[in-house]
DNA sequence: CCGAATATACGACTATTTTCGTATGACCAA
DNA sequence: TTGGTCATACGAAAATAGTCGTATATTCGG
């Protein structure tokens, strides 16, 4: 199966993801190195669960060398999609305004001028 | 644990505080009611849930009555806000911006013009 | 050739979440 | 008062997630 029907990756599996979207193709060893950055994990932790994405179908890996070779198998902006839909269902009553109204407001993750202006041209966009 | 400083309810758990942010204050047969709607499951499940919920702070009780009488208790706001927050991270690598956009082009939950117009309001003084 | 370093496989343990059966008590209508 | 209905309490199974120890194989420097 190229494009798993389910997706919905666990929390972890998320943080392996997105280092995948990055990297494009990735070692355990790299991924774990970058996790551990933000992350407390033994190396067979994140082993296992990149094991577990591959049997799942999130992940696919080359192992034709001793070294196996990871990068995702789910698309990333599908993937944010169905992830995004469900919550906008599950935490804002199905309404993405709201959600967007207090992903704007968020104090922590503040928006950039430059990045103010392509919200900006979306919304002319959508207007029209 | 008057205030719980976790928030991080479960998405069974999501379900039930939507209905009671919505209804204010409810029994577990009517929140039960109104998850069978959408969702199959017992009612013993459903009280199971809003026991462990209270038990956590999520939500507080009235149980002078036979009866008894749930809240939410924590804020749908802040709670909102934290939860997106965590996904801003998880899976739009901290940019609310990817986030925003992915909502505004999301097919299945259009915004109206009048939706529109209040984020434009929104955007305007955020950039001030 | 040998041992240290590094790789994967895999089983098992822990924790959390979800589900529900059953016990028990209160309420009410006949 | 008694049986049916409806309520909560509670224990525990089932499902899901996350963690890691240990076995074993490969590689490589010296």
């Amino acid at each position: 199966m190229s494009t798993p029907k389910m997706i919905k990756p666990t929390e972890s599996e998320l943080e392996i993801l997105q280092i995948l979207w990055s990297k494009g193709l990735a070692t355990v060893r790299e991924v774990h190195e970058e996790l551990s950055l933000t992350k407390e994990a033994g190396y067979t932790t994140t082993l296992k669960l990149m094991q577990i994405m591959n049997e799942k179908g999130i992940v696919k890996r080359d192992d034709s060398m001793r070294t196996h070779v990871y990068q995702a198998a789910v698309n990333k902006e599908k993937t944010q999609k169905h992830l995004l839909s469900k919550i906008i269902d599950n935490l804002f009553g199905g309404s993405p305004t709201q959600l967007v109204i207090q992903a704007l407001g968020d104090e922590s993750h503040k928006a950039s001028p430059e990045e103010l202006e392509k919200i900006q041209e979306l919304l002319n966009s959508l207007k029209k």
